[in-house]
DNA sequence: TAGATTGTTAATCGATTAACAATC
DNA sequence: TAGATTGTTAATCGATTAACAATC
């Protein structure tokens, strides 16, 4: 996508993103001075460091772990390259499923993710099975010495003690709670 | 689920929660005092109370806009009664998806939501379509008079400035660039 | 009574916002 | 030069943590 804007200012970055121009501001200043005081930020340069600083010039790789909808709807639905990151596998029991194509990637039996991440060095695995199967799950994929989980399960896992792996939690729960709340509350006269 | 067990400590609570004892006592006594000292909260009276405050009484209704993998998978897979949530349909452009049901819950057509909004009332609206209509149909929601928007398209969206209705974001790709993030500064020797 | 554990207050921390000198 | 907009500092806000008297 290329929209011909060559600099942006915090300001409207901040409107665009839901934050303000301070916020921006302060936190790219972490990092550097990318911008230009009377003149903004350029976008070519401001996106160039920002996937520096994110990592994605690292390419990550990630596998899907179990290929219901869900998974199936991340490998084919969601844009892993924008983010950096290369699919290279899904796994699931379902023999059906073995052999299959998602998004151009292939689903193998999940009795060979273990010599599969031997061969191919995978950064991160993608979490999406059933509940009962989760907690053992992460710890085979943290003993496996993957560094990364992203967890779709809407539970808490644990990795191995002996393992460094970082667990990355989406809680579908936790935000449609929130927006039930949200929800009551306006109605309510409270606030 | 009934585990057996009566009574719970905030210590006990907080760890199987990843939170401090300190948080959940602090979160617990703005809505009133559900513990007793040297005992702990009642398991059973405490879930009637947080029932009671987070809506879950009020049986909040849902649709889902757009039955692609991910709609379907939260059709099939996610447990919204779990949360005080009944999903009463799904909607979707495919004709080959018209009345098919997933998880109890029949599909309808696009263009019959105006009218299935005015015979049954809906509190929450899934948004699961493509990020290419997901503005025009927020708006079109909105003006229905949707009281919550459960955003599942990884772009910001705006209601009618009219409307009141509330958005909740579930932002894939923030969660994986922030799990991205994290792995790279691991083996950094950063931090 | 002694031990456990709450509800609440005060201290700490981090994140957001506001303000403004620096400067393109 | 005048206007725009940065990077940074200081002020504000809210959320988390620590501590402890109250009390079951």
């Amino acid at each position: 996508m290329n929209m011909g804007i060559e600099r942006i200012s915090s300001g409207d970055l901040g409107e665009s993103m839901g934050l303000t121009a301070s916020q921006i501001r302060q936190d790219y200043s972490c990092f550097g001075e990318f911008g230009q005081q009377g003149y903004g930020y350029n976008v070519v340069r401001l996106r160039a460091e920002l996937a520096t600083i994110l990592g994605m010039e690292q390419k990550h790789t990630a596998i899907v772990i179990g290929v219901g909808n869900l998974g199936r709807a991340l490998m084919e639905n969601f844009h892993f390259e924008s983010y950096g990151v290369v699919l290279t596998g899904g796994f699931d029991l379902n023999p059906a499923l073995h052999g299959k194509i998602f998004g151009d990637v292939e689903i193998f039996p999940l009795e060979c993710l273990k010599s599969f991440v031997k061969e191919n060095p995978v950064s991160i695995a993608v979490l999406a099975v059933p509940q009962a199967v989760a907690q053992p799950l992460t710890e085979t994929l943290s003993k496996l010495g993957i560094q990364g989980l992203w967890n779709f399960t809407n539970v808490e896992v644990k990795p191995c003690d002996s393992a460094t792996m970082i667990v990355e939690n989406v809680h579908f729960s936790d935000s449609l709670l929130a927006l039930s709340y949200m929800i009551s509350e306006e109605g309510d006269g409270t606030k």
